[in-house]
DNA sequence: TATGAAAGACATCATGT
DNA sequence: ACATGATGTCTTTCATA
C-alpha cells in the first residue's frame, strides 16, 4: 500500500494550501533539496495520491444560499423498477449548474446539495423543480447558513 | 459586478480540469498569444475570481465510508445558551480529522459531514461521539453510497 | 486591452555521491 | 536520499499598437 512519511505529508499539505508554489519554494521552506522535492512530487502523482491540480473560486461566483435536500422516493411494488428510477432523478438533478452535488442515500434516497442566487430562488428551485418530480414520498431540506468546516467546497463545485 | 467573458470562462474551465496547463498550453488550446492568455489569468486571481490553486487527493487517502448526520439541539429556555452551545457543538466537531465539513442549520442544526475507512467505524463514530454529545434532541444520519457530481469533494477535503 | 519578443526563472533529467 | 549541472520550456515583463 502507501506508505506516506512526514515529508510527503508536508508537501501534500503545502499544495494544498497553494498548488502553484514552485519545487524551489516548497524546498526552500522545507529545508530540502529540490531534486528531492522534485522526485517525492512526482512519486506522488504517479501512485495517484494526487489525483489532481484544481482552482477554487472565489465568492463572488458562487451561490450565496445553499440547502442540502434529501429526496425519499416512494417504494413501488417493482424493485427494479425503483432502481432505474433513483438512477434516473440523480442523473437528472447532476444536470442543474446549482445543483452542486448528488448523491444516493439507501435504496429509495438521494441527497443533493443546491446552490442559489437568494433564498427566494433557492426556495422556489426546490419546490417547482424538485417537489414536482413524479413519485416523491418525502423532500427533507436543510438550509446551510455558515460553516465552521469545508466552507471551500462551494467555490469547487461550482461551475462558470 | 464581474464581467467574465467567453475567454475567462474557457480559461476558468481548463484550469479547473488541471491547474497545472501552462500558459503557452492552454493559449495553444485557446487559439489565443500567451501574453493574452497570462494577462487574463493575472487579472482573475487579482479580482479574486480564482481564490486558490489546490490539489485533489487520490482515492486511496480518501474515506470509503461517508455519511450526512443532521443533528439537531434541544431548545433551552434560555435562547443566547443555545447560540453558544451549537457554536460550540460545530467547533468540536470541526476538530476531528473524520469530520469533513461541518455547517449550521437554522438555529438548532447541523450538518456534517462525515468520512471514515469503513460502515462499522463510521457507526461506531456517530454513536459513540456524536450522539453521545449532551442535549441533542435528534440525530438522523444519512449514508452516502456514490455520487452522480460531486464526487471529488472528499478527495478535496480529506487531510493528510 | 491585446500582442510579440526577449530575458529570466523554473522544471526536468542525467550523473555521481 | 542528496548534490550538481545541462537543457529546454515556461513565465513574466515591457514596448507597441
Amino acid at each position: 500500500m502507501i506508505q506516506l512519511d512526514d515529508l510527503d505529508r508536508a508537501i501534500l499539505r503545502l499544495l494544498k494550501e497553494d498548488a502553484r508554489l514552485t519545487i524551489s519554494e516548497i524546498a526552500g521552506r522545507l529545508g530540502r533539496p529540490e531534486s528531492t522535492v522534485h522526485f517525492r512530487i512526482k512519486k506522488l502523482q504517479e501512485q495517484n495520491v494526487i489525483d489532481k491540480y484544481t482552482i477554487v473560486l472565489g465568492e463572488r461566483l458562487q451561490p450565496k444560499s445553499l440547502a442540502i435536500v434529501y429526496i425519499q422516493a416512494e417504494t413501488p411494488i417493482i424493485e427494479d423498477f425503483l432502481e432505474r428510477y433513483i438512477l434516473y432523478l440523480m442523473k437528472t438533478l447532476s444536470m442543474f449548474p446549482n445543483v452542486l452535488a448528488v448523491a444516493r442515500s439507501g435504496k429509495a434516497g438521494i441527497i443533493a446539495l443546491i446552490g442559489e442566487e437568494n433564498r427566494e430562488k433557492l426556495n422556489r428551485f426546490v419546490d417547482e423543480t424538485i417537489r414536482a418530480l413524479p413519485t416523491l414520498k418525502k423532500v427533507e431540506v436543510f438550509p446551510i447558513d455558515s460553516f465552521t468546516k469545508g466552507k471551500e467546497i462551494v467555490g469547487f463545485l461550482v461551475g462558470v
